[in-house]
RNA sequence: GCCGCAUUCGUCUAGAGGCCCAGGACACCGCCCUCUCAAGGCGGAGAUCACCGGUUCGAAUCCGGUAUGCGGUACCA
């Protein structure tokens, strides 16, 4: 069942799920499905001071919320780890880094570095007053064992260094074809643990790569200039060097990487707006990435059949929130009225903790609305905006907008009195929508009216605004003595308004 | 600075030597539908395929250079 193929999702817990590691997860998690393989989901927390539990709460419901499942890694509910590579956190993982270091020390593939932050600050100024590219001078690099002994004597801890050979690393990069660099431009030998014994980035990734038998890494483009870093620890741990795919980036606006300060980057904040999940993913998978068709709605199951490294654009992409938008209203659109209707459920329950409405629909209600709302929502949050009116008991009213425009008070008021009798005229078992227009009609016919203005009068008394679901269905949801009482309520407002002149 | 990567309509993209004086989608503009708003349909505008050279009968597609942009260059991830 299962094939070789095993990807892995590795964020840090620094900040709450990002849009662009969204879209790493899900390339993921496309591949690993299109292949047979394994998903895991690894929280790189060696930043203490910046990790949170919340952050990582954030980043497990947020991939959860998009149907994604992972194989291996915490789990959504409860956080504890499933799988049999585990632990997935890299603070559980210490002993593994301190025990793959110490091998390199052994095999004199590392070394220990006594320079402090401060020698090595001066050194980098001094190359890049020099013009240099900054660079570790290897100062550490063959001290005798009895200067070691000194160092230690006065105290000071090393941090461990790997040694960088001299030579030339290629790879083939799935996205990119052939890559070449000197590692002359690696900026010499790098620490791979800190002083205090905590380990780096770099290499906590590769030791888990390699223990966990990852086969393809799958990343954003900012991780393509330190791969050579990676597969000489690769091999240094005597591991084979998986594959290496590296996506393109998603911008800013502006053509910079997509960052907190110039775009909304948190999925929340989409969850939040009521972006639902098929669109999140159907959006995010065609940033960088195409079928190769015109096809561009597409399922997370159709997408687990169909998705392919192959079609990865190698150009970043911008954001583009308006095509989000696009793209939520189709799959909006898509879902079944039940399915919508659970959905929904949550934002009107905000909107009635916000006061802006003063009770909540029932299941009847809602199944009843739904036709009218269906084509109209582009997002789940605007579900307050179209329906809200029939919630509340009172619209707010504003004689501006009351009268339409192409008419006058004196019109409008006369209006709404000639509608407001035709409508009472209306039995309450037949108050339809097809009873109410040919009647409606009928009465702006008579009085040389164009129904379209008699028609905004109504719908403004109404509802209190001039953009809502077809007059007809929004009265019938109304009901007949509601619907009434605020033609009266708007009538009486004209009124006030031409007694006193 | 150095190293790396990239560059097709405003945006996301199709395109892998002739099918392309470049196709689709979003956004935009018109028209249709229409009681408003949407949704939908139809149509329009929008790309000298970054630039310059080369290879070829023929290049968006292959090669070289230039420019621009972005990324990396930490005892951050």
């Amino acid at each position: 069942m299962t094939s070789g193929v095993r990807v892995r999702f590795a964020p840090s817990p620094t900040g709450p799920l990002h849009i662009g590691g969204l879209r790493t997860a899900l390339f993921n998690y496309l591949f690993a499905r299109r292949r047979g393989g394994t998903f895991i989901l690894r929280i790189e927390d060696t930043d203490v001071a910046r990790s949170t539990p919340e952050y990582e709460r954030d980043i497990l419901t947020g991939l959860d919320w998009t149907g994604m499942r992972w194989d291996e890694g915490p789990d959504p509910d409860n956080g504890v780890d499933r799988g049999p590579y585990a632990p997935y956190r890299q603070m559980q993982r210490l002993d593994r880094y301190h025990e793959a270091a110490a091998a390199l020390l052994a095999a004199d593939l590392a070394y220990p570095c006594y320079c402090t932050p401060e020698e090595l600050d001066a050194e980098r100024k001094r190359q890049e007053a020099a013009h240099q590219p900054p660079r570790y001078s290897g100062r550490c690099a063959r001290l005798a064992p009895e200067e070691r002994a000194a160092f230690e004597r006065e105290g000071r801890r090393p941090a461990t260094r790997f040694r960088v050979a001299d030579r030339t690393i290629s790879f083939d990069d799935l996205v990119r074809g052939r890559v070449e660099i000197d590692a002359a431009n690696l900026g010499g030998d790098f620490v791979i643990l800190r002083a205090d014994g905590t380990p780096l980035y770099h290499f906590t990734v590769v030791v888990d790569d390699a223990d966990m038998d990852i086969s393809h890494v799958i990343r954003g483009e900012e991780h393509l200039s330190n791969t050579p870093k990676h597969i000489l620890l690769f091999e240094a741990l005597g591991h084979d060097v998986p594959q290496f795919a590296h996506l393109p980036l998603i911008l800013n606006p502006d053509r910079t990487k997509m960052s907190k300060r110039r775009s909304q980057t948190a999925l929340s904040a989409y969850i939040d707006e009521g972006f639902i999940r098929e669109a999140m993913v159907n959006y995010l998978v065609l940033l960088g990435w195409s079928t190769g068709t015109e096809q561009e709605i597409l399922s997370l199951a159709e997408l687990e059949q169909r998705f392919e490294l192959d079609h990865v654009q190698k150009g970043g992409a911008v954001f583009d929130r308006e095509r989000l938008e696009w793209m939520n209203g189709q799959w909006l659109r898509r879902l079944p009225p039940e399915e919508l209707i659970d959905r929904l459920r949550p934002f009107l329950e905000r909107e009635l903790a916000a006061g802006r409405i003063e009770r909540l629909p029932s299941d009847g209600e809602m199944r009843a609305l739904l036709p009218m709302v269906h084509e109209r929502l582009p997002t789940l949050a605007a579900i307050g905006d179209l329906v809200g009116f029939l919630f509340v008991d009172e619209v707010p009213l504003d004689r501006g907008v009351l009268v339409p425009k192409r008419w006058d008070a004196a019109t409008t008021l006369d209006g709404l009195r000639a509608a407001r009798d035709t409508i009472a005229g209306t039995g309450p078992v037949s108050f339809e929508a097809d009873e109410l227009e040919p009647a409606l009609r009928a009465l702006a016919e008579e009085r040389g009216w164009k129904a379209g203005d008699l028609f905004m009068a109504i719908r403004v008394a109404v509802t209190g605004r001039t953009a809502t679901p077809p007059l007809f269905d929004t009265l019938v949801a109304l009901g007949r003595e509601r619907a009434l009482a605020r033609l009266d309520r708007a009538i009486g407002l004209l009124e006030e308004h031409a007694a006193r002149g």
